[in-house]
RNA sequence: GACCCUUUCGUCUAACGGUUAGGACACGACCCUUUCACGGUUGUAAUACGGGUUCGAUUCCCGUAGGGGUCGCCA
């Protein structure tokens, strides 16, 4: 026998920012209906006027759209149950209001406010990652399905919509675990099948505290705005609850779908680890062309309220690909570019620290400028050559004098490769900074 | 507080009765190397606790403890 493929939905309200929460709701949503070839709706729960904006739509449409994912039908692609915002949909909630109303299912308080009498019963949900579980309805107060002023509560328009949009599956988060109870007494007043249900584990803070708006990359915004690559963000939050129960981590989504069943889903709730995310972020960026890591890192460039230096430099583009494998993530632009380009930038502390264990640090740097001094070519090779020649005639290994090198090109103790790095910066430019801290450091280090 | 879910290294997870309990992030060491990194190798590190069931429990059952969730005229 055939089951008909699948409907599923990702029904956030616009409350200013998509929650990583959510965006992993959404992933898994849309990853069931590819992997079964169903149809995956995006429904916008804005019946809260008040928090309902355009801006706030945009962060889940554009949030979405960035993490890759696309919907069958939703905002901006209409089908056959549009429109898909509840906050046009009054006409079809007051018409399964009036069958409520009917039927006996509901009584007015005194203040307007309309109550679903509950069954007081109680609900046995199989869940498919939780299993079957007991909700007892019996002690719970009747719900509120309608505000003195008209408006629809949450519980009855989303069992609406998901009735009226004809959905299969719901997969949300376990916080809704209770609702529920309370949804499956509304499909069965209406006489409808309730679909089936998944709910999934939660995302908490690194201290197990739920995560909330303020928290450093609770909201994608964050990803978006520090340039993270969508795969890697992506493929980071199917981590999180979500297993292909062997050793691979790094994963497409083409690759992931045939392995997103529920039994792969995992039970408990997963702390969000921030510095994870950024290692997955850093192999797909490894991974970019340099034209695509430049277009990334100069969008990200030009959007800084304070420009970093070398970000209207024509010389930026040659340095850009000795720092793409350098870095986690984006921002640490941050770091290399202001020792790349701003010959006067002091020595940092570690670096000083580092090399006044060095001995007879002054004859060797005097050494070494004076070889580099009488270079011709200035390309990396012919600076290695000179860098051996000096340690030759120091007799010394020349690793001894590369790190001092290192310093004295960017006053740190790390950063990109340092042979091309000279190489880029040029004669004229490498010499007069090479000088001028190899002053400084022995003017303080005697 | 009541009810529900949950519990393997610090973190994400694998092992669906028999493994030296595996992998990854982070951290340390070593190797590679011309510096910084990458990489390679490797180390520290876990079955919450107590009872059962079983020849044998991370795995099944019960209890306890911890964590999370829910208890709205929010969604």
């Amino acid at each position: 026998m055939s089951t008909p493929p699948p409907r599923v939905r990702f029904a956030p309200s616009p409350t200013g920012y998509l929650h990583v929460g959510g965006a992993r709701t959404a992933l898994f949503n849309w990853l069931y209906a590819r992997a079964h070839g169903g149809t995956f709706v995006l429904r916008i729960e804005d019946t809260d006027a008040a928090r309902n904006t355009p801006a706030a739509q945009a962060a889940i449409v554009d949030g979405l759209r960035w993490l890759g994912i696309d919907w069958d039908e939703g905002p901006e692609q209409n089908g056959p149950h549009a429109p898909y915002y509840q906050s046009q949909r009054g006409p079809i909630y007051d018409a399964y209001f009036q069958k409520l109303v009917d039927a006996d299912h509901t009584y007015t308080e005194p203040n307007g406010a309309v109550r679903f009498r509950s069954p007081k019963k109680t609900i046995v949900l199989h869940d498919q990652i939780c299993g079957d579980i007991n909700i007892d309805r019996s002690e719970e107060p009747d719900m509120t399905i309608r505000r003195p002023d008209g408006s629809y509560i949450f519980h009855f328009v989303n069992v609406v919509d998901d009735i009226e949009m004809a959905i299969s599956h719901v997969i949300r988060g376990e916080d809704h675990i209770y609702n529920t109870g309370k949804h499956i007494e509304l499909f069965q007043a209406f006489g409808a099948t309730p679909p089936v249900y998944a709910h999934i584990p939660l995302i908490l803070n690194p201290d197990g505290s739920k995560m909330s708006k303020r928290d450093q990359g609770a909201a994608l915004s964050y990803y978006i705005d520090h340039a993270f690559l969508p795969q890697a963000v992506a493929n980071y939050l199917c981590l999180l609850g979500w297993s292909p129960k062997d050793d691979r981590e790094i994963l497409t989504m083409e690759e992931i779908q045939p392995l997103f069943r529920w039994e792969n889903i995992g039970h408990s709730n997963a702390k969000f680890d921030l510095e994870k995310c950024r290692w997955l972020n850093a192999q797909y960026l490894a991974k970019l062309d340099a034209p695509s890591f430049d277009h990334l890192a100069i969008a990200w460039l030009l959007a800084q309220p304070t420009p970093l230096p070398g970000t209207d430099d024509p010389r930026l583009r040659e340095v850009l690909p000795l720092i793409q494998p350098k870095i986690k993530a984006i921002p640490e632009l941050a770091e290399h570019l202001p020792m790349l380009f701003d010959g006067a930038a002091p020595i940092a502390d570690d670096a000083r620290a580092k090399l006044a264990a060095q001995p007879a640090l002054a004859p060797r740097l005097a050494t070494l400028l004076s070889y580099l001094e009488n270079l011709s070519d200035w390309s990396a090779a012919s600076i290695q050559a000179a860098v051996a020649a000096a340690a030759a005639a120091l007799a010394i290994k020349p690793g001894a004098l590369l790190f001092p090198l290192r310093v004295l090109t960017t006053g740190q103790a790390h950063g990109v490769d340092l042979l091309p790095a000279l190489e880029w910066l040029g004669r004229t430019e490498a010499l007069p900074r090479l000088h001028a801290r190899a002053a400084a450091l022995t003017a303080t280090s005697t």
